[in-house]
RNA sequence: GCACCCGUAGCUCAAUUGGAUAGAGUGCCUGGCUACGGACCAGGAGGUUGGGGGUUCGACUCCCUCCGGGUGUGCCA
């Protein structure tokens, strides 16, 4: 029989064709195949304690019925436990032919590509122009590109759009504080958008001291808005400098987009939204602006969707529509995730409650809108990150701090390497501290930034993660052969820390396939950190280099297998590996 | 006011979505390279899951209530 990849579908396919045949069973029943508690075995149905509940049945007889059902097996022995739990421990046979089946890349890609693959958009990162970015913009950005990356592992094809704050009201200041103080934009100096954040505090500070001020930058934001020349070229110019800015910090985090289109890029689309939406009746004037409530909601009955305001501009409820149709329209996304902070959760719930019945009254099909929001990252007196001047910690200067320590660790180790390869592995170790920092706990929460957190190297960290994996290439060098031919030779899996170290190895379609359907890459981290103990304790145990040649054998195939599941799952969250540290 | 999020070991976090005796890291204590690399490994101490009540075979998880922290709530994004 072929070795299935996801042994806990096998299981759960296994029992449901059991039940299937069994009268007291019906389709309510769902097996619930979980990973199991190390003593009771490898994974466990629950599902017969709740449908005997439901059934008002024995759950522990009903748990009897069903494996004295179940075909002869070798792959696992089955037993029940407690109040009804089945429990599957594997045997080593069935764990030694997964290993065989599903140690190189390809096998693995191949196996966890869907059948159904969908068009999903993935909107992140999303900086405003004329900003630096900030230590605020590491999740978005962190989070977006670990969850591309899981889902084209998938086998979803994927668009990433980095959606630029690059239309919004700012503009009207900063261009009237460019041209009141005579700047010229070729001419800012090494850090222009510095300058330009500079500039426009400025602008901000004068429009609320004086009304002329005030009046003036509303106009300049009306006459770019209009189309006129001058302005959009100072606005264009202001938005390659941004870019420029941001590609550095893209570059350092190893991160890419598809599309920067940018809420600009929808400027024209916004009338045709307000008239659309307005011959569906699905928005109305209130108080001058045009909005859109929701009577069937608790709450946005009465707080409104705002897509026009009373001085007759858009904003962003209004781009975001826009955008959200010609995704779907121009390329046919079947799904659009949105990684933003948790602080918007009301935009969005007003967003994709609108889109709805907009979609609907038009007969279009609407994409499966997901919010992937996360929690922020807060200063010492737990409000939103702010450093002693007020402004926020850049991220630029974070990121290099982080590689700052790194250099010096691997400084210490290899004070022979050249500058290039210190540089290369500061950069991995460094950068992949911070990115697992964040990526590691759940998303959802908020955390207090500290520089020990975001740059620690030891325990839970990503630097433990690259050091098993330079462990493995490391015995593979002692190998000075291709372990291919010895791993033909391998044996069973013999030893404790032998069988615990495949036992997790076989975890790993759950691990991803979790991560990927909840959106959140830290079930990826937390399986990853447990797999790279096992590896640790394994090899600290058991000697891999020995003369017994199947000994030797299932070692290397699972040095091999560790080395390669470590490898793709640092992949997914955008953390690279070093075959030396 | 209303809505939402959060409260788990000294500290930072998990807990497979209602499953078995709540687990890790860090810090503290003890031990381990003449070994394939010590960013490591083995072990120890550390808990009334904010408090109280309820639902049930079973609750960190669901419901009610109270306490504490945070966010959003009409013209920023």
């Amino acid at each position: 029989m072929e070795r299935s990849y996801d042994i806990a579908k096998e299981i759960h396919d296994q029992l449901i064709k059991t039940a299937e045949a069994i009268p007291v069973f019906d389709s309510e029943f769902d097996p619930q195949i979980r990973v199991a508690d190390e003593r009771f075995g490898d994974f466990q149905a629950n599902g017969t304690l709740p449908f005997a509940k439901k059934k008002q049945l024995n759950p522990r007889d009903l748990a009897k019925t069903l494996i004295d059902s179940l075909p002869e097996n070798k792959e696992w022995e089955v037993s029940i436990a407690g109040p009804g739990f089945i429990n599957f421990k594997l045997a080593r046979t069935c764990l030694y032919q997964w290993l065989k089946a599903f140690s190189h890349r390809e096998q693995i890609e191949a196996a966890l590509a869907t059948k159904e693959p969908k068009r999903v958009t993935l909107d992140f990162s999303s900086p405003n122009t004329a900003k630096q970015m900030h230590v605020g913009h590491i999740r978005s950005t962190i989070i977006g590109e670990s969850l591309s990356r899981l889902l084209k592992l998938n086998g979803h094809q994927v668009t990433k759009d980095n959606h630029l704050g690059d239309w919004g009201t700012q503009f009207g200041i900063l261009l009237y504080a460019i041209k009141r103080e005579k700047i010229d934009l070729n001419n800012l100096g090494d850090q222009p958008i510095a300058r330009l954040e500079n500039l426009y505090r400025i602008g901000n500070q004068w429009i609320k001291e004086n009304k002329q001020a005030l009046k003036t930058a509303r106009e300049e934001l009306v006459k770019l808005q209009g189309g006129d020349e001058e302005n959009l070229r100072l606005w264009q110019k202001i938005r390659d400098l941004s870019m420029e800015s941001f590609e550095e910090v893209y570059d350092l985090l190893g991160v890419s987009f598809d599309h920067a289109h940018g809420e600009s890029f929808y400027r024209d689309q916004v009338d045709s939204i307000y008239q659309s939406l307005e011959s569906h009746g699905i928005c109305q004037e209130d108080n001058g602006a045009l909005v859109v409530f929701h009577p069937e909601h608790k709450r946005f009955a009465k707080q409104p969707f705002i897509i026009r305001k009373s001085d007759g501009a858009s904003n962003y409820a209004t781009t975001d529509l826009a955008t959200l149709s010609y995704r779907s329209k121009e390329w046919r996304s079947e799904q659009i995730i949105y990684v933003t902070d948790g602080r918007q959760r009301d935009h969005f719930e007003q967003l994709f409650l609108t889109s709805r019945k907009w979609f609907e009254a038009e007969a279009r099909k609407i994409p499966v809108l997901s919010h992937v929001w996360f929690g922020t990252i807060l200063g010492e007196d737990n409000k939103a990150i702010k450093t002693r001047d007020g402004q926020p910690i850049k991220l630029v200067d974070l990121l290099d701090e982080a590689i700052r320590r790194a250099t010096q660790m691997v400084l210490e180790k290899n004070p022979e390497l050249s500058p290039e390869e210190i540089r290369r592995r500061a950069c991995a170790i460094g950068l992949g501290a911070v990115k697992y920092a964040d990526l590691s706990q759940d998303r959802t929460l908020d955390y207090v930034f500290s520089w020990e957190k975001l740059l620690a190297m030891q325990g839970n960290t990503a630097p433990y993660l690259q050091y098993a994996v330079a462990r493995v290439h490391s015995i593979f060098r002692k190998l000075n052969t291709s372990p291919d031919e010895l791993i033909e030779k391998a044996g069973l899996p013999q030893t404790e820390a032998e069988r615990k170290l495949a036992r997790k190895l076989i975890f790993f379609p759950t691990a991803i396939k979790q991560a990927t359907q909840e959106l959140k890459p830290h079930f990826l981290c937390t399986y990853l950190f447990e797999l790279a103990t096992d590896f640790s304790s394994f090899y600290n145990q058991d000697k891999v280099m020995v003369p017994e040649v199947e000994v030797q054998g299932i070692r290397l195939l699972l040095c091999q297998t560790t080395q390669t599941y470590l490898e793709i799952g640092l992949e997914m969250l955008g953390i690279e590996t070093l075959t030396e540290m």
